[in-house]
DNA sequence: TACACGTGGCC
DNA sequence: TGGCCAAGTGT
């Protein structure tokens, strides 16, 4: 009972005016929870208020073409989550007649709606008493009782889950939950923490026993892999060659340079032998590099890209890769990931 | 069930 | 600098 009331107090007096925090509309609050999904508050912000203003009911969101949807997710990262919400507003107009569901057993139907997600939906727009458990809570749960178990461990999810549904202030539900995320956020935060303030301090097993920096434990994930993309500018008149990116692979449906990628670095002297490069271009093609190599950082990969200009290519057939000229004007309405659109805006192609 | 999926900020 | 982390989910 204590640790729900202090949580609740501290909230009350601690927590961030968020323009999420003004609803209880569950439409609103599931933009708001997709876009925070591994994403910092700051980060996310402007993108709440460019769906809101463009989407301002799931009707909307679920009429937009998928282009249009990625388009204004450009540069937030984990470009699913936008495709996932596409197909959920779709079953909520089909389903539910267009209206939102705030049942957690509804929600977690929902594509892109997890058990997180779906709990924070249920219990802030319905005060549906289901715990959340986001990275704020892992970490406040494992200081607070000095657990160490790793908390990406199986027995761990289960372990603090179970924590947490106990934990759980069923009489505020929607208010407890904000207010543990927020604590984590601001007060148990992952470095430097403020325990010298804290009002868990005196029953905080990781502060009493010196481990606060040691909690949680986290198992390691798998290195990184090393890949190495070739980009190709080429242009006809006004237009410039790009490329949709299918499945199975990063960036799925965003658009990108002709791209043909090697198994380790080459140089364009190296690349203007390769089969494929004489393929796609033609014999006499002339391959200039024009920027890189350039290192781009992704969750589990290293992106190492350079950009090769080609003058005079001779296009065989078009129809054997996927690859279309745009209009340079209508570059703006492409969704493209970092690494491109950086590109094209250092290299001078300007859209508007 | 581990692992893949983006980007930016921090030290 | 490079590694870690940030309101997770799908497969």
């Amino acid at each position: 009972m204590a640790f729900s009331d202090d949580i609740i107090g501290w909230y009350a007096q601690n927590k961030r005016d968020l323009p999420w925090r003004h609803t209880k509309d569950p439409y609103v609050i599931w933009l708001s929870e997709v876009i925070l999904q591994q994403t910092r508050v700051e980060q996310g912000l402007p993108y709440f208020h460019r769906f809101l203003l463009h989407y301002p009911n799931v009707q909307a969101f679920a009429n937009a073409p998928e282009d249009e949807l990625l388009m204004h997710w450009q540069g937030l990262g984990y470009y699913s989550r936008a495709r996932n919400m596409h197909k959920a507003a779709r079953a909520v107009v089909a389903e539910h007649g267009g209206v939102f569901p705030s049942r957690y057993a509804d929600l977690i139907k929902l594509k892109g709606i997890g058990e997180y997600t779906a709990a924070a939906i249920a219990s802030f727009a319905a005060d549906e008493p289901k715990a959340v458990v986001d990275g704020n809570v892992f970490r406040l749960l494992a200081r607070y009782f000095g657990i160490d178990t790793p908390i990406n461990s199986t027995n761990g999810k289960k372990l603090f889950f179970q924590l947490a549904e106990e934990l759980l202030d069923t009489g505020h539900p929607g208010l407890y939950n904000q207010g543990v995320m927020e604590f984590g956020a601001l007060q148990c935060r992952p470095k430097n923490p403020r325990c010298g303030s804290c009002v868990l301090r005196l029953d905080c097993r990781a502060l009493k026993e010196g481990r606060v920096d040691q909690l949680p434990v986290k198992l390691k994930g798998k290195a990184s892999r090393n890949r190495y993309f070739n980009y190709f500018i080429v242009t006809e008149d006004d237009r410039l060659l790009m490329n949709k990116r299918g499945k199975g692979d990063i960036w799925e449906n965003l658009y990108e340079l002709p791209l043909i990628e090697t198994p380790h670095a080459v140089t364009v002297q190296e690349l203007e032998s390769r089969e494929e490069v004489i393929a796609c271009f033609g014999e006499h093609a002339a391959l200039q590099l024009v920027a890189g190599p350039v290192k781009h950082v992704l969750s589990h990969q290293n992106l190492f890209a350079q950009f090769v200009a080609v003058g005079a290519p001779q296009i065989p057939d078009g129809k054997k890769m996927p690859w279309n000229y745009v209009f340079i004007k209508d570059l703006g309405t492409l969704a493209k990931p970092k690494l491109i659109y950086s590109f094209l805006r250092d290299y001078g192609l300007n859209y508007t």
